[in-house]
DNA sequence: TCTGGGGTCCTAGGACCC
DNA sequence: TCTGGGGTCCTAGGACCC
């Protein structure tokens, strides 16, 4: 029997752990930039904040009803999400990560009178061991693990830990589940749906399934299998090597300019070589884009994008050079750009590079060498303490973050100090 | 002034092969 | 008028997830 466990409005937990004093109050967190609303307590919600909501359209809603504001702090996240998992870990035969707030469990438990204990435990431990509530959804497949969460956390008489394994049961919830609630139904198949005549989730797990794979592909016809309590989607345990790396960011103000463009490129890329080499890979292909704000109908609008191939590397300055030399003739002087980003491509294992006769072994081995002191030195003394003099003047392009909280767990020089008498 | 970032999977259609 | 039947690989685009 599998579970899903997903941290309650995570970011903000996160942020109250430290925070206690705003237990029980409205409280939000922005996204990058401090653009738009990503998380919301629950008390925000009640407010009636919409996710995703532009800051500046809601400003005086969040001054007039006293609303916490966060810009979002992922080192904390990243830092907290760990120490979540790692419980999971140390608790039951089988987790997978699925994203930052929830993870996918194997129970051990044989009934559900032992299930629901062992989850109960379970939720006591992480709160105990990292100040994070999680709620947890039990069920025979993925998707309805997600229904029976979603059911954890909309009825407090749960207490946070809910079984959909008893037929009647599962099509009661199922009855009272919009279809487009579902996992892996979106705005257009829910709108599909919908025309369709279906409406509850109940309805789909009732339909027929040739029309379903006729209509939405495979993936639907997963969905209604699934909502039957036929498992489709497999428990990943070992998540697959990933395919693409990619690193974009809106930058703090908008670039007009050659050499603060360039300087935010070498920067993503950074961040996005440093996850490359975490996994062991070389990229031999990357795109390299930059465009202005489409928002902006005034602005004269210019997307630029250049894919690049080269023999499979992982060094960032050689990555970096090409990265830059590539989009410059794309650069448009005068146009107000917003975002610019890479995307790492044709990814191979490290340990797959074929070796040519004409390779500079040494010259290999000194830029591994270069890579790996560049990687010692930033654990050690922090992120970005040794860098790419490009990537150092980062005055034109920094993300705003005017409220962001202290990396309480993730910087040396942030860490809470706790005071007596 | 101000609208996130990072991914995956699936399908259709074209090119090409025997 | 007639115009095989498979198969692979690649790309673009749609949809979805958190």
């Amino acid at each position: 029997m599998l579970a899903l466990a997903d941290c309650n409005n995570f970011y903000v937990s996160c942020e109250r752990v430290f925070r206690p004093e705003l237990e029980n109050r409205p409280v939000v967190v922005l996204s990058n930039n401090d653009g738009c609303i990503i998380a919301r307590s629950n008390e925000s919600k009640a407010l009636g904040i919409p996710m995703g909501a532009p800051v500046f359209q809601i400003e005086e809603q969040l001054r007039r009803q006293q609303i916490h504001i966060f810009s979002s702090n992922y080192p904390l996240y990243g830092d907290m999400s760990d120490r979540v998992m790692n419980t999971f870990e140390a608790s039951v035969p089988q987790v997978e990560r699925y994203s930052i707030d929830e993870a996918f469990l194997e129970l051990s438990g044989c009934n559900e009178e032992e299930r629901l204990s062992e989850c109960r435990e379970l939720k006591a431990r992480v709160r105990r061991h990292t100040g994070i509530p999680v709620s947890i959804g039990i069920a025979p497949t993925k998707t309805l693990a997600k229904v029976a969460n979603h059911h954890a956390k909309r009825h407090p008489d749960c207490n946070g830990v809910f079984e959909l394994s008893d037929e009647r049961k599962r099509d009661e919830v199922l009855g009272a589940t919009g279809v487009e609630e579902l996992w892996g139904i979106g705005r257009r198949t829910g709108i599909k749906l919908r025309r369709a005549g279906i409406t509850t989730a109940l309805e789909l797990q009732r339909a027929d399934i040739t029309w379903v794979r006729r209509e939405f592909t495979v993936t639907g016809m997963r969905t209604v299998l699934e909502l039957r309590g036929e498992p489709c989607i497999e428990l990943e345990t070992a998540p697959p090597a990933k395919q693409t790396i990619c690193s974009a960011k809106s930058f703090g103000q908008l670039i007009q300019e050659w050499d603060p463009l360039a300087s935010a490129l070498t920067a993503y890329l950074t961040q996005a070589v440093d996850k490359l080499r975490r996994q062991q890979a070389l990229t031999s292909a990357m795109q390299v884009f930059a465009h202005t704000n489409r928002h902006r109908r005034d602005d004269p609008q210019h997307a630029c994008s250049v894919l690049l191939e080269f023999p499979p590397t992982d060094y960032l300055p050689e990555l970096a050079r090409r990265a830059v030399e590539g989009l410059r003739p794309h650069f448009r002087e005068g146009m107000r750009y917003q975002k610019a980003g890479v995307l790492l491509l044709q990814l191979i294992p490290r340990s797959h590079r074929v070796g040519h006769l004409w390779d500079d072994l040494e010259q290999l081995e000194k830029q591994d060498a270069l890579m790996s002191v560049m990687e010692q030195v930033n654990r050690r003394w922090g992120r970005r303490t040794l860098n790419l003099a490009s990537a150092q003047d980062t005055r034109q392009w920094r993300m705003r973050q005017h409220r962001r909280s202290p990396g309480y767990t993730t910087c040396w020089s942030e860490i809470p100090v706790a005071q007596t008498g």
